[in-house]
DNA sequence: AGTAATTTGTTCGTATGTATC
DNA sequence: AGATACATACGAACAAATTAC
């Protein structure tokens, strides 16, 4: 078993992807279960990572819809 | 079964509890386990409550000691 | 038009780790 | 050394909104 990254790393890793442009503004996000996959996370520990950003304006979520970055973010 | 208030609710009143100097800088707050009992939700929803407050700066956590209002907190 | 699938949102419980008392 | 308390991780279940067919 790898050490977890932690929702606090996590959020900071998506966050500088953000920042880089890797997900542009009004792009969409991949989803809960592809994020946790990506970060052999479980689903609950994305949701506080993303949850994290959300209270920073980093990240818009939508329900039904999925995860957006806001047009004005700036970091 | 009462409508459960929400960590969102629960955040937004705690805030204005020690904005109101109900919980004065310095001062600990109730454990989690208290305030679960407060407000008849169950602990996860407290600290999802409190995760809120702290990425405000409104509360400060101490592993192994409790949740403390920073001296200089402003609303 | 309507139903099913997808996706985020919320709540709760459990287990484990770590720091403080 | 033991008890207490916050921190983290995971999973399950359900609700709510959107999307796909």
């Amino acid at each position: 078993m790898p050490i977890p990254m932690g929702y606090r790393r996590i959020a900071d890793d998506l966050r500088a992807r953000i920042a880089a442009g890797e997900y542009p503004p009004g792009e969409r996000l991949p989803t809960y279960k592809e994020l946790a996959e990506m970060y052999s996370a479980g689903v609950s520990t994305i949701q506080k990572a993303v949850l994290l950003l959300q209270s920073e304006g980093a990240v818009v979520g939508v329900q039904g819809a999925g995860l957006y970055v806001p047009e004005d973010w700036k970091p």
